[in-house]
DNA sequence: CATGATGTCTAGCATTGCTATGATGTCGCT
DNA sequence: AGCGACATCATAGCAATGCTAGACATCATG
């Protein structure tokens, strides 16, 4: 391959991510609703028909988006997990860490989690990233606890509906420290008889 | 009034629920993204514009479907906590009516409770019947328990996190009634110590 | 310098939500 | 009964959307 022919390359590959960045800032600024091709095409200095180069259509740059707050929200909850000394406490940590990624991106959070999608989850083809950000859910229960899966499926499924519920102004954002607390307080323990019902 | 208006006002109610039907029902088979205007005309057999003498837009067509959905949900929940002999089931029986719901009903779920709405939640505007519905889930809990609302939220929330990753295949929907027996039993025990952790 | 390929833009299509305008019938009153 | 006013509804059109075909320019190469 030439100089040039590498040379343009890497201005595809800097424009691709262009077109990433700008509809994630976009989306942010404005929410989705917002985000037209044509926007987009003057937000990055082109025509529209250049996203169509990069892109299979808007669809596709969306799921751009979601893969990289994919590999974000992976880090960050690793580094939640990590950070944290005593174990027990992890958990915690993590899912606070994970409503705080929701709620400072919601846009970011929205194509990751609530917009239809044909990402691929629990599943062969499921991106690393996103099995990664999972699965540190799953680490923060026992390796001896053979429903380790199940507590990480129900744990998000709780954080996913607070996250969602809050930013659609459902649930008032305010009670969402109680909420988290309330809610890591009951996964975690081994309830003894029902005395709350 | 006379008896011929009485008749128009009457008539005008009944192609005023039509519509709603019609779109509940286009939306049930294809998704809310296939319900147009044109498609809805055509199938109350009306021209668009008669659309818009009943309601201020597509919006707020969506806001009556999920008015009308609340209604059914809160009778559905209703029943299923009055149903239950033993008061500590409750909770169980209620959650498992609210999931059988989401997951027979997907697109008027999503009217309901995931697309964008301007419906007031927990506010002094909020629809009887969906205060109602939240209710039930408030019911469940002893109401000398100072922090029921609380544990309300984060039931629903943790329901409606199931229901909608389920829905949108981001969670296998296999394992609903693991996870719904798992939330339970965690909600309604008060924990003793990290064993799981 | 000419040529061909590569890259980009202009212009346009079909579909969307929504609306102005005009046709059609219906009602109330003399 | 007939006529004028009014309500009712459809045709036709607008702006905005996602997407694409074709014209145009640019640039490496012979």
């Amino acid at each position: 391959m030439s100089a040039i022919a590498k040379r343009r390359e890497r201005e595809r590959a800097q424009r691709h991510q262009l077109i990433i960045t700008a509809a994630r800032e976009l989306a942010e600024a404005e929410g989705w609703e917002a985000v037209t091709t044509r926007k987009l095409a003057e937000r990055v200095e082109y025509s529209q028909p250049v996203l169509y180069s990069h892109f299979n259509g808007k669809d596709a740059i969306l799921r751009a988006v979601a893969l990289e707050g994919f590999g974000e929200l992976a880090a960050r909850l690793r580094r939640a997990r990590l950070a944290t000394p005593e174990p027990p406490q992890a958990l915690h940590a993590v899912c606070r860490a994970y409503l705080e990624f929701a709620a400072e991106q919601p846009a970011l959070y929205q194509a990751m989690f609530v917009l239809p999608t044909d990402v691929k989850f629990a599943h062969a083809e499921t991106p690393p990233p996103l099995r990664a950000a999972f699965d540190e859910f799953v680490n923060c229960f026992r390796s001896d606890n053979s429903r380790r899966e199940l507590f990480a499926e129900v744990t998000w499924s709780a954080l996913h509906g607070m996250a969602v519920l809050s930013d659609s102004g459902r649930i008032p954002p305010n009670g969402q420290t109680e909420r988290l607390d309330f809610l890591v307080t009951q996964i975690a323990g081994t309830p003894s008889g029902p005395a709350t019902l």
